[in-house]
DNA sequence: ATCACAATAT
DNA sequence: GATATTGTGA
């Protein structure tokens, strides 16, 4: 098997996009754990903060310059206040972090990372590793994964069915792709048609795609408009229309320290916004680039 | 231990 | 309705 490993290897280094497709994959999100400890506030909706206990200060503005690193030393939200049943500082450990709310940014995120990684190395916990997105837990990642992948089988019912009967009951119930069923993963333009993994051979147009005018291509995230504070921007694209299937390619890739939960270590200016609905707190995180 | 998938809960 | 959680089997 050592063979294959320098097969790989060589097929790596030249099928690689490029570093610049790659090194912008970092994304920074507040540490739940903190957000939930802070109870951060909206900066256009202030929402009512009714913590059984409010023994930190009110959190003044968005937690801004802020290093909540790896490490955060809060006592449990639970509790008693004051007393830690717990009788140790454990960082929150059995805390409910707020629903995770997929922004087309992040989904893109995640697509991007499940692109370059291949079908066959796209699992929960690489993905959740090449996105860095701070925060974001394995569950995440594998529950998102999972009606992905739903949406992918769609996709891939439909458009194969030539042969006459279509007897998949994914076929039938997939003859309309413009239903809000996935509105959120037709907002992000698949980059290679996601094909089974066990079947490289598949002769397909030429995996160009006519690139337009406009394209910015820095590996920077260039940030927008700096000076306008209204994040909000949780828009609903109504596009549809899909990228043309294009050829697959997968890459094997390398391995990261398993044992050492390495998060992000750059804090960017990372918008986080707390939104009470219903008692149901729901974590939205705005990207500082758009793609 | 992790993943995948279905079913169910919030 | 979108995510989270849980249960089961590989």
């Amino acid at each position: 098997m050592r063979e294959e490993d320098s097969n790989w290897f060589s097929k790596w280094e030249e099928e690689l996009p490029s570093p610049e497709e790659l090194m912008p994959l970092s994304q920074s999100l507040i540490t739940p754990d903190l957000a939930i400890a802070f109870n951060i506030p909206s900066p256009q909706q202030a929402l009512h903060h009714t913590p059984p206990h409010p023994p930190q200060h009110p959190p003044q503005s968005t937690a801004h310059s802020s290093q909540p690193n790896s490490s955060a030393e809060f006592d449990s939200p639970e509790g008693g206040g004051g007393g830690g049943g717990t009788g140790s500082d454990e960082p929150a450990r059995t805390l409910k972090r707020p629903r995770l709310v997929w922004t087309p940014q992040l989904h893109k995120r995640f697509v991007d990372a499940v692109a370059h990684l291949g079908i066959k190395n796209a699992v929960p916990k690489t993905i959740m590793q090449l996105m860095s997105v701070d925060g974001l837990t394995r569950e995440n990642v594998a529950s998102h994964l999972q009606k992905y992948r739903l949406y992918l089988k769609r996709m891939q019912g439909i458009s194969n069915g030539g042969g006459g009967g279509n007897n998949s009951p994914a076929a039938l119930s997939a003859c309309g792709m413009d239903p809000a069923t996935d509105h959120l993963f037709a907002s992000s333009p698949v980059p290679a048609h996601f094909l089974h993994p066990g079947r490289p051979n598949s002769e397909h147009f030429l995996p160009f795609v006519p690139v337009a005018a406009m394209q910015h291509h820095h590996p920077m995230a260039v940030v927008p408009p700096a000076g306008h504070h209204h994040p909000q921007l949780q828009q609903q694209f109504r596009h549809f229309g899909n990228s043309p299937p294009n050829g697959q390619f997968e890459h094997p890739f390398m391995r990261q320290s398993q044992q050492q939960p390495q998060r992000t270590p750059y804090m960017e200016d990372v918008e986080l916004a707390a939104t009470a609905k219903n008692g149901r707190k729901v974590l939205t995180l705005f990207p500082t680039g758009d793609d």
